[in-house]
DNA sequence: TTGCATTCTGTAGCCACTACAGAATCAACA
DNA sequence: TGTTGATTCTGTAGTGGCTACAGAATGCAA
């Protein structure tokens, strides 16, 4: 099938595929006499694939590495635990970095209140105190 | 002061300072007749500012608003804390999604398991099934 | 055959920096 | 005064993960 279809049955955007065809991420796929790519059922599997992984926030990196050990070795579990238990540890500490931005945040937009006031808290407290 | 110590002042990095200047988000410093840039301590407290908005996720265009609120009008309360509260949220978006990503990756990993499996059950479900 | 949709390649833009190259200037010391 | 090393200067290119074009070619239906 052509790239349109790869599209729509993978979720990848068109422009996106390209990319990850450039970048080495997926294989390249046949082409017709005239020049347009040609899917496999493999190739929109692996687009999928990609998709998800990106979903879940994996780099690109990540995603080559795991799809590197699935093509070669098969799918060695630890190897791809691995790097999802890594990523796990990044995304727990996004929360947290987060979560401690939405506290600060808050805090400041408390000061705030409703009133019209002539100088703003929060600006205020930016523009002096350190901040956790 | 040259752009070291106004960086060591600041917390914002040299390249990062000029970089700021060049986006026009903090006003251009007086230079010696050599050219070096000569930075007041008004330009100081504006990167400092600046970085602190950077460290509360701020984005360049948010940041560039507040400034020119506080620049021109004062410090209008109203102004700045909707883009505050409109930060919030965004901040706030990202922890659930980030939560539910968390919670898919522990799910994938926990079929994983410490054995050395020949397939992966995390490899194998990213993909077949369609994830939350 | 006309006209629209799709696809092609290649390039540039987004964000917020960071990392260089290569030149100039400055400050301290012999 | 000469020299060394630190700092600063401008400008450009790279990062990641796309997205958005331009301009050409091809495919397909009325």
């Amino acid at each position: 099938m052509k790239i349109g279809a790869a599209s729509r049955l993978s979720g990848v955007n068109v422009e996106t595929i390209r990319y990850y065809e450039k970048r080495g991420l997926v294989n390249e796929p046949d082409r017709t006499a005239s020049g347009r790519r040609l899917f496999s059922d493999t190739l929109i599997a692996e687009l999928r694939f990609v998709r998800r992984c990106r979903e879940m926030g994996f780099a690109m990196n990540d995603i080559e590495d795991i799809l590197l050990t699935a093509r070669t070795g098969g799918t060695e579990c630890r190897e791809v635990s691995s790097v999802g238990r890594r990523h796990l540890n990044t995304v727990r500490n996004k929360i947290e970095t987060l979560k401690k931005l939405e506290a600060n945040l808050a805090t400041l937009l408390d000061q705030c209140g409703e009133d019209d006031q002539c100088s703003c808290p929060m600006l205020d407290t930016m523009l002096r105190d350190p901040l956790t």
